[in-house]
DNA sequence: GGCCAGGGGATTA
DNA sequence: TAATCCCATGGC
């Protein structure tokens, strides 16, 4: 990396995993490094999130963040960093409130305890979520550096390999469909380039003080967007507005409340109602849990996921499926 | 409200 | 080589 770079550490951080974290499909310019550190741009600024244990076998650890975010205090630095890692809410007690007589939830958390909600950028996250639909991860990740790379500033060098920040709405919002073809971003080209100006036309107080509207407000906002609906609205408002009850409903948390919570596969409302009843003002949180062991399970343990494909039918709290 | 195209690449059959 | 799938939405 050129130029200088400051330090962040925080202490004595719990229920915090990288692969957690940054492997959850929340984010998607967050990589991992040969040593397990991630390496991603946030805000115009390039950094490195590292995690060490602690040694005397505690929970917690010390999380160390290095970065060229210079342009700030340190004390407004570490502001900064304590709410994209959202080390101020306390995981531990929101896994046992969800887990509660849940063992569906337990075994969830059980696989991704260290899951942390990131507080991202409002434009980033629903340009992002906007390019993720109907689309798998490894794929919306190619298709976001992509657009970085040819729409982004160049923030810096690393290992010699220029490093983009994520465009801006002024940029996107003066293009047109066909300059982002070489992005191979398909029909959302369309959205990106349709919302990017309805943004940059009338996004000012949505960008700025938009999570201060009452919930309702701000979904009917997303939903009037080009390519916003109820999933990616959900998304941007979880991930990046700090409403930690919505439940985004995507195929897999749809096939999670189907094949382990025993709910008819398209019956999206009372998936909905079982969350609010069940999951309360941390729907998102226990969305998370759930799509990430989900995938785990589909990636890590085929025999069972496909088990879990054969009782579809069938009606059960989650207590009757095997380990 | 149901159906299907949109774009493209990875994985599976 | 063909079929299927993917953190959906828009338009008919």
């Amino acid at each position: 990396m050129s130029g200088d770079l400051t330090k962040q550490v925080f202490e004595n951080v719990r229920d915090f995993d990288l692969d957690d974290i940054f492997d959850c499909g929340q984010c998607f310019r967050w990589n991992k490094q040969p040593d397990g550190s991630y390496s991603g741009v946030v805000e115009g600024s390039f950094a490195n999130i590292s995690f060490l244990p602690s040694e005397n076998g505690e929970a917690g650890g010390r999380v160390t963040i290095w970065s060229n975010r210079l342009a700030e205090s340190p004390s407004l630095r570490e502001k900064f960093w304590r709410n994209y890692l959202d080390l101020d809410r306390d995981y531990d007690a929101i896994k046992r409130l969800l887990s509660t007589e849940d063992a569906v939830m337990g075994r969830a958390i059980k696989t991704c305890g260290g899951i942390r909600i990131l507080n991202q950028n409002k434009w980033e996250t629903l340009i992002s979520f906007l390019i993720s639909q109907n689309n798998n991860i490894p794929r919306i990740k190619a298709c976001i550096e992509r657009l970085c790379v040819e729409q982004g500033r160049r923030i810096g060098r690393l290992r010699g390999k220029p490093i983009y920040a994520f465009p801006s709405v002024d940029r996107l919002s003066v293009l047109r469909e066909e300059h982002l073809a070489d992005c191979r971003l398909g029909y959302r080209a369309k959205y990106i380039v349709e919302t990017a100006r309805r943004i940059a036309y009338d996004g000012g107080a949505f960008l700025s003080t938009g999570e201060q509207m009452p919930i309702e407000k701000i979904e009917e906002y997303l939903l009037s967007l080009s390519g916003v609906g109820p999933k990616v609205a959900n998304c941007v408002m979880l991930f990046s507005m700090k409403k930690s009850e919505v439940f985004p409903l995507d195929v897999w948390v749809r096939r999670v409340m189907n094949r382990l919570y025993g709910m008819g596969e398209e019956n999206v409302s009372a998936m909905k109602d079982c969350a609010k009843r069940n999951f309360g003002s941390y729907g998102g949180i226990a969305q998370q849990y759930l799509f990430h062991y989900i995938r785990t399970v589909a990636r890590d343990n085929p025999a069972l996921y496909e088990r879990l494909r054969l009782e579809e039918s069938d009606e059960t709290d989650g207590a009757a499926v095997p380990e």
